[in-house]
DNA sequence: GCCGTTATGAACCAATCGGTCCATAACGGC
DNA sequence: GCCGTTATGGACCGATTGGTTCATAACGGC
């Protein structure tokens, strides 16, 4: 009864990114990928080497959706804005689920750090690329480069902390104001 | 060849916290964590029950340790000085190796959230807890309730930045500089 | 010095883990 | 319509997982 249907590979990518992002690498087991992605063992060796291999092409592939929804967000919006909406669009889409599962590059380091230090420096130099375009936008609004690389710095500490509480199925007003606060402070440093 | 000693409770709970602490609850096989308290299987099962009932005890424990250190500091200086030197010990203390384990309420948080509900929202309690102590820090120092509250939030959020932060292996100026900017704007704003 | 209590080490357990192997059947080239 | 290629499903693998069972030996009460 074999080969019925070449599966689709990006298909199949997404729904292991799903999978990663809600439960993690380590809770993530192959029978649970094999499930969701709707293939056979050997069509996901074949495909994919390994989980490990898979778990990397997510985080890469997370990384650079993410860096691409800012870098559009910051050209049909003021930069600051953007950055903004970036933060707050995590608690107000309601249909997307996602907004609780916080960020796989963020849950990654703090799941990793102690036991797979590779796949923890891989998301930790991700976030560095973010906090880059972060600091880009801070500097279209304006900041001088000094300014826009503390302010990007203390923003993805920021962002670090939104994520984590992300999880933590809070009332959402409990994240929005904060972030609100923070962004006034902000608009007043860089005026 | 049986009982030879009986073992110290308090001491094993310290070892498995550290344990926990470092690589996280799945991480942490029994293994592991016989072998670093230094007990036998039997021993193990008759005092804690369960991994996972060792890991309550262990979050429990973590979690009031961290409410006495803030409670201590806060009668030996002023409130808002040791708020900061709760978020700077963690970097400052290059011989306590746990700077770069972050918090172990973040880090269950995290791990746990898509994985075992109950355990993430007890920690997420813990957080809570904590963000508390924050408020009545800032209460004493003059702030008014609803500032308070306002500005604990966002300490919190702050805080759980700073913990997933601190397990990303960067030079620690990256980290200290952003607190100093936050709570330089936290003291201007209750002054 | 005997004895019941109790904590221990070691053997054992089923279940699950990630990963390999292979016979099989659908496909494209001819 | 035959055939080599290739992707598939399912059986199989050793290792490790968290947890149980039990014989054994040290201890305190007497």
């Amino acid at each position: 009864m074999p080969r019925p249907i070449e599966f689709d590979r990006t298909k199949a990518v997404n729904r292991a990114l799903s999978l990663f992002w809600r439960q993690g690498y380590q809770a993530t087991s192959l029978a649970d990928l094999l499930a969701a992605m709707e293939i056979g063992r050997s069509s996901f060796y074949a495909a994919f080497t390994d989980k490990r291999s898979l778990f990397i092409e997510c985080l890469d592939l997370f990384s650079s959706r993410t860096i691409d929804l800012l870098h559009r967000s910051r050209a049909t919006m003021p930069p600051v804005d953007a950055l903004q909406d970036f933060f707050v669009r995590n608690f107000t889409g309601t249909t997307n689920a996602s907004g609780h599962w916080g960020c796989l590059l963020v849950n990654t380091v703090l799941e990793m750090a102690g036991v797979d230090v590779e796949l923890s420096a891989r998301a930790s130099r991700h976030l560095n690329e973010i906090q880059r375009v972060f600091q880009a936008c801070l500097q279209d609004a304006g900041a001088t480069p000094e300014q826009a690389e503390d302010l990007a710095a203390m923003l993805m500490l920021f962002n670090e902390g939104v994520r984590v509480s992300s999880r933590r199925r809070l009332p959402h007003a409990q994240h929005l104001h904060p972030i609100a606060t923070t962004f006034r402070l902000i608009r007043s440093a860089i005026a």
